[in-house]
DNA sequence: ATAAACCCTTGATCTAAATCAAGAAATAAC
DNA sequence: GTTATTTCTTGATTTAGATCAAGGGTTTAT
């Protein structure tokens, strides 16, 4: 789908706010906005990114999706929930690997080609570096799910999901709790069943609203990476410090 | 640790069988390879590594250490068991992340500051590009764990493990039973009964070595990529055709 | 060579979360 | 506004793997 001239604005001033374009000039990223691609996807669709078929870069425009792997049996993993602005680049991925984009919302992606990424890197050093530090992030995030997923009860893994959301964000569960409790390994019946155990701690959601009757009882199930951006961090009120 | 003269040409010549240096001249390599430092670790040592003091890419020279996240309950997940030739980067860390760094053999480190290798990216585009490539190869590797721990059950973890080492390397199990157990997120205990349940399947482990009945018992337990490197791979011997 | 430490195995028991099942609540469709 | 569909909750039951415990091997130290 080519995107019409009217619309083209819109998108290019949206692409600059991503960190992935920070510290370019306008100048330097046109030759690459120019090989701009739109495409939409449907609710429910689901399509198998591999690096033969999908060797890009694709921007969430608008949208909501979640990249899985299922197995035989149909037992499914959430690997990243890829909301408005996130990035997925199966360029990056090997051959023979390849995860499912399972669409929860309809979605608008855009995406770049990987040699219109290869030559926007050998063009600015810059760009290079922002790539650099989207697959550092990737890293990191996906070593804090290890850890997340492995070490945490069913209680805890909410718990920090719900500190997670609650600083990285509004006071708001983003996602449904099925999708949340998927990302997070555990069945919805485990997701409810946790959620009552921390009501019982003070925690609870008015229909998607984080409420805390005293303000700091998700403290205990947070994360340095993701306390460090709160008001609470090492002060006396927060449990970390 | 400064390293000696006589040492460095063997050193270098180490360096240049690196894929993070593949596609790059002994010339281009020169100035960074000057800045190279060496440091030493001891059997059962453990060093935090975070971005704070650790804002460097490390080399295992020799030896054999695992990266480990431990909770408050002393649980412990590894998130990468770090051979010969292989790479951390904690310069790539946020600065409020860090992992352990446990030493299961003595070991030597080589290093690089992250201003030698911001240097060296800036100097020589392919030097980016393989760094994109080894940040990618980490993410696909975290992924393909994140399914192995989630998806499989016990018995599974095991002969996907073994096929692994089967296929990668030697038919032997590199490591430890009981690190290859904590590598897989169980316990020696399950990892023990699981090889037992794989015996009455034709596999079995003669001192390290694996030995199979027929030759095809993993085949079951393998992975597209890891099969890639498959000699049955897309044979009508393989059951993934 | 003997002791000590560590690693591995096997059995018995326990437990957290999955599964199964059936309503209740919320959202979407008509 | 009512029905239909999906999502969520609650309870009963099951289960895979953890934990606890003890004995057997193997490597390291003295």
């Amino acid at each position: 789908m080519i995107p019409t001239k009217k619309h083209l604005e819109r998108y290019y001033s949206y692409l600059h706010t991503l960190p992935l374009f920070s510290n370019l000039s306008q100048e330097a990223l046109q030759p690459l906005f120019e090989t701009l691609q739109v495409r939409q996807f449907h609710k429910n669709e689901i399509v198998t990114f591999n690096s033969k078929e999908h060797s890009r870069l694709y921007i969430n425009f608008d949208g909501l999706f979640k990249l899985t792997k299922i197995d035989e049996r149909g037992d499914e993993i959430v690997l990243k929930i890829v909301d408005k602005k996130d990035l997925v680049s199966p360029m990056h991925f090997s051959p023979h690997y390849d995860v499912a984009a399972d669409f929860v919302k309809n979605t608008t992606l855009f995406y770049f080609s990987q040699e219109s990424i290869a030559k926007a890197m050998a063009d600015h050093h810059q760009f290079s570096l922002n790539i650099v530090q989207y697959l550092a992030d990737s890293v990191q995030s996906l070593m804090l799910s290890a850890e997340v997923l492995q070490l945490k009860t069913a209680k805890e893994k909410v718990g920090w999901y719900l500190v997670h959301s609650k600083i990285n964000a509004t006071f708001e569960l983003p996602y449904s709790k099925s999708l949340t409790a998927a990302y997070l390994g555990m069945q919805p019946e485990s997701f409810s069943r946790a959620l009552s155990e921390l009501k019982k701690e003070g925690v609870f959601l008015d229909n998607k609203k984080i409420k805390l009757d005293n303000g700091d009882e998700l403290c205990a199930y947070c994360d340095p990476v993701t306390g460090a951006d709160c008001a609470f961090f090492k002060t006396q009120d927060c449990l970390h410090s």
